[in-house]
DNA sequence: TTATGAATCAATCGCGGATTGGTTAAACCA
DNA sequence: TGGTTTAACCAATCCGCGATTGATTCATAA
């Protein structure tokens, strides 16, 4: 059966039997390189060659001291927040927010419960408490936080962490350090309260719609615009 | 200067000593509390006391194995995809699709470049030339990688690729195993097209639109309905 | 009763060896 | 000489064990 001078095309067709019969184990690591070709009784020049047209193909991936898998391709466990926030900026990340912050909110006036409301509404009274700017923006993470997990869509959650998360490190160096407290007519207070109010009110679009205009307003001061027109 | 009895708030005075003057070094981790409390002079008690004190107050955070760092909060620096997959469902991926994925579509159509759609048009051409549903697949996840590629926004394009790994360990073992390619008429054919010609012609509500709609013919292949009325 | 310090716990870090896919070169055979 | 196999080596990754760290408990003493 093993045809001198091509043992490329059998070592094919052996793997292929070996794939079969272990896709419907459900495994999916396959043995490393070195055991394999012995197992199956060729070279590992002849094997690594098969195993090249399949990952050409898609139906299996291999990386560096990880090992060979089934699959179309490596599912990244792990994202890197550095990764994302060292290649961009704030705008970037205002625009991301823009898109979705607001139907975040639309998902939590659709799904927040009275516990999720009433810890908003506890968060809101505690922004216009706040001693210091620190203190201030502690608790305005906290209040977004919440929204997005009164969404009950733990995707959305997800993502909205990423988010945060590459917000955080883009900024980075750039909070506040003046030790003075919100002054009381800070647009974000009455921000704040009626995005909340419309999640409690069951408004869906508006919800959305205070949310992006929160978003509006806090990215007109983040990057200051020099048109006079505005 | 110590007095006895009220160690507690004197901890507290070094440590926010000690506190600005590591600020303006730029160092963020501050040295193990067994040695702190030695070199400040103070019982571990007190310095515990001392820096909860500050914890609430945002000024420091701490964890068991890591340390204490100065700053409002631990800065993940990484997000763990089955962390999410694990706790959601095919339907509320499908949502956060829903919402990202046509704004990215818009994105794309502002920002797009000539090579960019030229890449899109040569997925799109090898989408129709797959000969087996996996092969398929691997290419309309690089088409849509693509389109978020287009966007020339990393956080978008880090939102995407987050978004797409939990999809692909959510739906995993759901993959279609029969060896069969693509109808002819799929519809993602055409769907396909008319997201790519939209972009290519700069018409963001339409790329937007062609990408809502054909999320929405996916999502109803992936989600049985029951309504005869459909 | 309160405060102090040591002991302990669980989570994390860090380093060294083992493993793995990728690459190169020597050995081998026809 | 030409092609194949085998072995050795490389860089990336994993894994296990000891050290470190914040959190907790408890005995001791003032």
């Amino acid at each position: 059966m093993d045809i001198v001078g091509d043992g490329g095309h059998a070592a094919l067709v052996q793997l292929q039997a070996y794939l079969a019969q272990m896709d419907l184990s459900g495994e999916t690591r396959l043995p490393a390189e070195r055991e394999l070709c012995e197992s199956l009784g060729v070279s590992r020049g002849d094997l690594r060659k098969a195993l090249a047209v399949l990952e050409k193909d898609g139906r299996i991936w291999r990386h560096v001291g990880k090992g060979t898998f089934v699959g179309s391709g490596p599912v990244e466990e792990t994202i890197g927040i550095s990764e994302i926030a060292g290649r961009t900026n704030p705008a970037d990340v205002m625009r991301a927010r823009l898109i979705i912050e607001p139907e975040i909110a639309r998902e939590a006036a659709l799904h927040a419960t009275l516990d999720d409301i009433a810890a908003m509404r506890k968060s809101l009274a505690q922004t216009r408490e706040a001693a210091t700017w620190r203190q201030y923006e502690n608790i305005d993470n906290l209040l977004h936080r919440q929204i997005a997990e009164a969404s009950s869509n733990k995707v959305l959650l997800g993502l909205f962490d990423v988010l945060n998360a590459v917000r955080r490190t883009v900024v980075w160096g750039r909070l506040r350090s003046d030790g003075a407290r919100p002054p009381a007519d800070h647009h974000s207070f009455e921000d704040h309260e009626r995005i909340v109010e419309a999640i409690a009110e069951r408004d869906l679009a508006g919800a959305a719609t205070a949310m992006r205009l929160h978003l509006l307003q806090v990215g007109r001061r983040l990057i200051p615009v020099h048109e006079a027109a505005e």
